[in-house]
Formats: structure tokens, C-alpha cells, sequence
DNA sequence: AGCACGCCGACT
DNA sequence: GTCGGCGTGCTC
């Protein structure tokens, strides 16, 4: 009897397509293979079999079962279920799950060794390289002649000679297994209570979600990493996961687990270039690499055996995919723990609003932190009634900022002054006609750069030098910039402390892990006296001098007035200001506002995240959004603005009826022209309990978009751009 | 994602 | 008259 396989491609094809399998391949799901398809041949992994044959249709075989690992099943089971939920194609989890498959090999190392002849010309330069290399288990040429001190000529003479060899080695990642008689940090009782509670759900197996909630400086790493020790111990083969949304943090907490389990955890990040990702990726499935430290695309590494998911800063938003497949790696953690029978832990000092939820009705465990660990108390907050006390004209500090700024540095202490905006001015416009400064064919404004001297969009990626007259109306030197970015901040600081030593810390200053590293270092060794900076350094770090920071526009957040803005606000401003005064000097933070009676500002200057929530709640109750309902955003963007009004009323039309949904739009979305293209948005709402997966996918399978058209679905959308 | 097929502008 | 622009559609 000949089999079929079912092949996943990992491009956006709508399904698995099916080959012969060759007589005597033998091949099981998993399997990495090579396919034809159209005149090319392109990898794929099968994930069935069954017999038959092609019957009316002939099916093309299978090429070549490839020599690379196979995909574990709970991995090929993730992809389909994130596909089906993201309701997109699973070549597009596919393809994320397999980019370390497809990343060149590392390359391999030329070493020298020797042969066992004897050079026919004995000369003192020979014999120290006969002794160094004598003396080592392969060096490569170069380094052969630096440690026998002699020029790497004599090295190739010997190799010419034939008394070295060359031999090619392809250095295999140690990921030495962790040291599990290691010791943790001394923790206190809370702490040690909510790590018992841990490990017992990360060693006893089987699904479960905890909610370690604790606010800045309880301690909540070490206590996860103590969870991370006992599951590692509880099983040889146990792997786990740790995640985390941003590199700055990254390099913290690598070098942390690095330091608990005497061995260098694997790293998943954008910074791994990628030879550095196969390897990663083949561990991984080898189940070498017992300890993965990754963002967010981490979760679709082929673990064999995965016992604990860690997401650390759950609420953070960077674990929200936007483009390409869109995800929240926070829920895919959830549904990968639960393919895979482990324990899930999400970490936060200010959870997301979904896991308190699930938290309150007793879906997740609910392990609290009591207090900062071995710290000072809580820092004290302040606002700044910005229609009181403004700046000045032009500038964007206020006399009291400035006061507490100047007393600071007196001390020799530090400040922080969080402005989350890059660049020097959000906005440029023509002072004569009005222009505003905008990419092409977007309708996003051009954010003005003065290191480089360019306008940048921040969607697009298109940026320009700044014009010396205005593109529209031709007028010379009309071109004045609107409001604040880091950039300007720091120029007014400049001016108010001339002496300061003042850093900006912002993705354009800080651009890979180890300008961070620099950066941080240097303000821990108190080496800056003023930091400048974007949430790129809201968090993680501690800086044992910073005690002031100033939020700059804490308004800024909740101005797009969004579903989630009070919220996001909330949790970047706790995070912000909970980096004043650690250790023994107490703390203060500075809110800059216009509404220092909005809810968040009060919340955040009590202190009193539980009644910021249970506010939020109950006006996310009574509209029935998330948590007690779901959301999910379509944006059909083309190039024709009547042919995309036109697909979008037949897809208005198309919406099935379903009891418990409701279906707002089309409307023109908040960026409603981008690289040219037109966009247009729906948003549907659904109680809790619909699957709005299903939903979603019903949708689509309803409308046949022109080509032109793209369909974007957005399950439990973040942005609303 | 590639790659081919298919209808409208500037060239030997 | 052609070479070629990239819009549209298909790949088991």
C-alpha cells in the first residue's frame, strides 16, 4: 500500500499539501523534508500520513527526507493551534518555528593539527610550534603561531610541508547542562512561599497557570528561578523557557540565570545572528540546551520536552506581534504549556488586566509578593499641575522638576527623566502654509531627528534629510518643530546643567544589547548624572544613585484613547517611577500632567494599583470588552480607495449572525493611508466564550478579496492603529 | 514566497 | 512592430 504525506510549507499557502511518499522513506510526522513544489523544491514538515494514492489527482513525491531534526509533535501541534487561532495560514507559524532550522550552519573552524611527520628542516621557530601545537587540542593557524610566538608563516610553511594538517571542525554548542547543586539567593518568606508554591506546579507536570505578581523589587526573578532549578531537577530531561520582551532587559536577566545554573542559558533574540540561531534551534530539538532566555517568537522553538514557560513582564506589549502573523506571546504561552503539559508562569509588578482577571476567578493560581526585597520603601510620588506650574514657552520642564533636578544633582545623586517619544520632535510643520511633514503615501507624520538631521516615520521606515524650505509652499527657514522627543529633552537639560553628565537612552542611541550594556553599566557605576530615555529603560535595571525621575508628558499614553490606554498608562508610569530609590536612599518621581485628576494619575500617586483596577474593571465590565470580552480587528487595506469601499460594505454584509457578537465598521483606520495603500478597519466584539477564532474564520471564508486586497485579522488587538 | 502568464508604454 | 512594466494567480 503507498502513503500520502501531508506536508506544512512554511509560506502562505491555506493548507497542508499532500506527496507520495517515495517506496522505503519511511517517514513520520515531524519529519524535515524537501518537496516539490511548482519547478522548485522547498522545505516543508510533514504532519501525516495515510494511505492511499492520489487517485484523480496524481501527487508528486516526496524528494528527500532532510538530514536536519525533526519537529516534536507538541511543537507541530502549537503551530496548527496558533494558525487556527491567529486564524491565518500555518505556513506563517511555520515558517517562525523553523527560521533556526533554515539559518546557515555555523561555519566551521579550520584547525591545525599535526600529522606525525617530521619537518626535513628542524628550526627553533618550527619546534616552539611543534610544541605549542603538541600541546593543545586544535588551534587554527593564526592562533597557533600567536601562542608558539612565532609569525604565521612558519605555520603555513609546516602545513605546506604536510607536518600540520588542516581539518575542518564544526564547534558544537556546548550549552553545558546546568549545575542543579547551585544554590539560590536567600529569600525572604513571601518569597519563599510563592517559590514552594511554584515548584510544586512545575514539578508535579501537567498544565497549570500561575500569576506571580509582585511589585518592582520584590524579587520576583529569583523566584522564578527557583521554580525554573526544581523543574530542571525534577526531570533530566526537563527544558524551560523564559520570557522576556526586550533585549535591554535580555542581557540582565541572561546573565542572571547564567549565574544560577553555572551555565549560559540559550539566547533568542533579535541580536543572535543566525548561525547563532541554528544552533540554538538544533539543541533545542537535540534537548542539549536545557534553558532557553528568548522573546517572544522563543515559544516556537522545537522543545522535546518543556516543563515551565516563564513570561516575565506579562503585561508588556511587546509580546504583541503586530505584523506578519499577529500574536500575544503571553496566550500562546498559555495554549504551548498546555499542549505541552508544563507549568506557565507570567511575572509582573502590574499584570495585564486578562491574567488579574483570570487570576480573580481562580483560573490561575494567584502567588502575591509582599514588598520590595531587602529595599528601601516605595518611592514618594508627586504631580505636577502642568496648568499651574507650566515650563516655559518652548521648553517642556517645569520649575518644580527643575528644583527637585537641581537639588539631586547637588547631592550627587541621579535623574531620570522618561519621556516616551524618540527623536527630537514628534511633529515639523511650515509656519507660512501649514504643511505638516509626512512620509509619501502615509499619512503619519515625520518625526524630526537631530543627530542625524533627518525626518523619520516611525511606521514606514522612510526617512529624508530636513528640507531648508518647505516641500509645499517653497517658503525658506519656515520649518518649525512641534513638541518634545528624548532628543530635545536632553538639550534643555543641557541647558539647565551645563556640567551634568547627561546620556540619552532611546532605540536610535542604543541600537544592540551590547550599546546597552555600555550604557548601563555606566549609569550603575554613576557615571551619567541625568539619563534621558524612552521605556527602552523603563525597566529592569538597578541603578543603586537614581534617585529622581521625571515623567516628562505623563499624559502622553492616554491621549490615543484607546481601549487600553488607562491601563498601558498605568503600567509604563508604575515601571517608570518604580525605579527611584532602591537600597538605602529613599526615592521620588515627578509626574508631569495636565489631568491630575484622572484616575491613573491619582492611582499612581496613592499607590494603590488595586484601585486603578478595580475601576478599570468595572468600566471594562460594563462595556463588556476585555477581560469580560473579546476583541478582534480586521484592516483590509488596497491601493483603490473605491474598490476597497466597495469589498469592504459586501464584507460588512458577509458578517455572519451570531448571537453574542457584534460587529462594528468598516471604518477609515486611525492611519488611513500607508506606503500608499488605503486602509480600513472593522472591530468585532464578542462575549466571553465565543470562539472568535471561529467566528473570524467564518468571516473570511465568506468574502473573496480582490487581489489588490489585503485582509489582516487582529485577534485581541493591542494597537488601533 | 517565487515564478509565470498577461495586457499597455518607449525603443531599435 | 517588439521588450518589458509589474498586477494577478497558482503551487499538492
Amino acid at each position: 500500500m503507498s502513503r500520502i504525506a501531508s506536508v506544512l510549507i512554511p509560506m502562505p499557502l491555506p493548507e497542508a499539501f499532500d506527496y507520495a511518499e517515495p517506496e522505503g522513506m519511511d517517514l513520520a510526522p515531524g519529519d524535515q523534508v524537501a518537496v516539490p513544489l511548482g519547478p522548485r523544491l522547498i522545505r516543508g514538515v510533514v504532519t501525516g500520513i495515510r494511505d492511499g494514492h492520489g487517485g484523480n489527482r496524481p501527487l508528486k513525491p516526496v524528494a528527500e527526507r532532510l538530514d536536519d531534526p525533526p519537529l516534536p509533535p507538541g511543537t507541530v501541534e502549537f503551530v496548527q493551534w496558533a494558525a487556527r487561532y491567529a486564524v491565518d495560514v500555518p505556513g506563517q507559524p511555520l515558517a517562525i518555528a523553523l527560521r533556526g532550522a533554515r539559518a546557515p550552519k555555523p561555519r566551521p573552524q579550520r584547525l591545525v593539527r599535526l600529522t606525525g611527520t617530521h619537518p626535513a628542516r628542524a628550526t627553533p621557530a618550527r619546534a616552539k610550534v611543534l610544541e605549542a601545537a603538541a600541546g593543545s587540542d586544535g588551534l587554527s593557524a593564526a592562533d597557533l603561531a600567536r601562542a608558539a610566538g612565532v609569525s604565521a608563516g612558519v605555520v603555513k610553511g609546516l602545513i605546506d610541508e604536510g607536518v600540520l594538517a588542516l581539518h575542518e571542525v564544526v564547534a558544537e554548542a556546548a550549552f553545558d547542562p546546568p549545575d542543579l547543586a547551585r544554590r539560590g539567593s536567600d529569600l525572604n518568606a513571601s518569597q519563599a512561599a510563592a517559590a514552594d508554591v511554584l515548584k510544586a506546579m512545575a514539578t508535579e507536570g501537567g498544565f497549570g497557570v500561575a500569576l506571580l505578581d509582585g511589585v518592582t523589587g520584590s524579587g520576583k526573578t529569583e523566584v522564578y528561578l527557583e521554580a525554573a532549578a526544581a523543574a530542571l531537577a525534577a526531570d533530566p530531561e526537563a527544558q524551560v523557557l523564559i520570557l522576556l520582551p526586550e533585549i535591554a532587559l535580555t542581557q540582565a536577566v541572561i546573565a542572571r540565570v547564567g549565574q544560577r545554573f553555572g551555565a549560559a542559558p540559550g539566547e533568542w533574540h533579535s541580536d543572535v545572528a543566525p548561525p547563532g540561531r541554528r544552533r540554538v534551534w538544533e539543541a533545542v530539538a537535540a534537548g542539549r540546551c536545557r534553558i532557553v532566555v528568548g522573546a517572544r517568537s522563543a515559544l516556537f522553538l522545537p522543545f522535546r520536552k518543556l516543563r515551565l514557560i516563564v513570561v516575565d513582564e506579562e503585561h508588556d506589549s511587546s509580546f504583541k506581534q503586530e505584523e506578519g502573523f499577529i500574536y500575544h506571546a503571553r496566550d500562546l504561552a498559555v495554549a504551548r504549556g498546555k499542549i505541552e503539559d508544563a507549568a506557565v508562569i507570567l511575572a509582573s509588578a502590574t499584570p495585564s488586566l486578562e491574567s488579574l482577571r483570570n487570576a480573580e476567578t481562580g483560573r490561575y493560581r494567584w502567588v502575591r509578593l509582599a514588598g520590595r526585597h531587602g529595599a528601601a520603601g516605595l518611592p514618594d510620588i508627586e504631580l505636577i499641575d502642568l496648568r499651574e506650574t507650566p515650563p516655559e514657552a518652548g521648553r517642556w520642564l517645569s520649575p518644580p522638576l527643575i528644583a527637585a533636578m537641581a537639588e539631586t544633582y547637588a547631592r550627587g545623586e541621579q535623574t531620570l527623566l522618561f519621556l516616551n517619544r524618540r527623536g527630537y520632535a514628534p511633529l515639523v510643520l511650515c509656519k507660512a502654509c501649514g504643511e505638516r511633514m509626512t512620509a509619501p503615501d502615509t499619512e503619519s507624520w515625520l518625526v524630526e531627528h537631530r543627530y542625524t538631521g533627518r525626518l523619520v516615520c516611525h511606521l514606514t521606515g522612510f526617512s529624508m534629510p530636513k528640507p531648508a524650505a518647505c516641500p509645499h509652499c517653497g517658503a525658506k527657514d519656515s520649518l518649525v518643530s512641534i513638541g518634545p522627543g528624548v532628543e530635545r529633552v536632553e538639550e534643555e537639560a543641557r541647558a539647565l546643567f551645563p556640567e551634568a553628565r547627561i546620556a540619552v537612552f532611546s532605540s536610535d542611541t542604543v541600537f544592540d544589547a551590547r550599546e546597552a550594556r555600555r550604557l548601563v553599566e555606566s549609569m550603575a557605576a554613576g557615571d551619567i548624572d541625568i539619563l534621558v530615555a524612552t521605556q527602552a529603560a523603563a525597566k529592569g535595571h538597578n541603578f543603586p544613585k537614581l534617585t529622581l525621575v521625571g515623567v516628562v508628558d505623563a499624559d502622553l499614553g492616554l491621549r490615543g484613547g484607546d481601549l487600553r490606554a488607562a491601563e498601558r498608562t498605568y503600567q509604563l508610569l508604575a515601571q517608570a517611577t518604580g525605579r527611584a530609590g532602591r537600597r538605602d536612599r529613599p526615592g521620588r518621581a515627578l509626574l508631569q500632567t495636565y489631568a491630575p485628576e484622572h484616575a491613573v494619575m491619582q492611582a499612581l500617586k496613592a499607590q494603590d494599583r488595586d484601585a486603578f483596577v478595580e475601576a478599570e474593571m468595572a468600566e471594562r465590565e460594563m462595556a463588556g470588552l476585555p477581560p469580560f470580552g473579546r476583541l478582534a480587528a480586521v484592516i483590509a487595506s488596497g491601493p483603490d480607495a473605491a474598490q476597497l469601499d466597495a469589498f469592504c460594505r459586501t464584507m460588512a454584509q458577509a458578517a455572519p449572525n451570531t448571537p453574542g457578537v457584534e460587529v462594528y465598521g468598516p471604518a477609515d483606520a486611525p492611519l488611513g493611508l500607508v506606503r500608499g495603500r488605503r486602509r480600513k478597519r472593522f472591530l468585532v466584539r464578542a462575549d466571553r466564550g465565543v470562539d472568535l477564532s471561529a467566528y473570524m474564520a467564518a468571516w473570511r471564508a465568506r468574502v473573496r478579496p480582490p487581489g489588490a486586497i489585503r485582509l489582516a485579522i487582529d485577534i485581541d488587538p493591542y494597537s488601533f492603529l
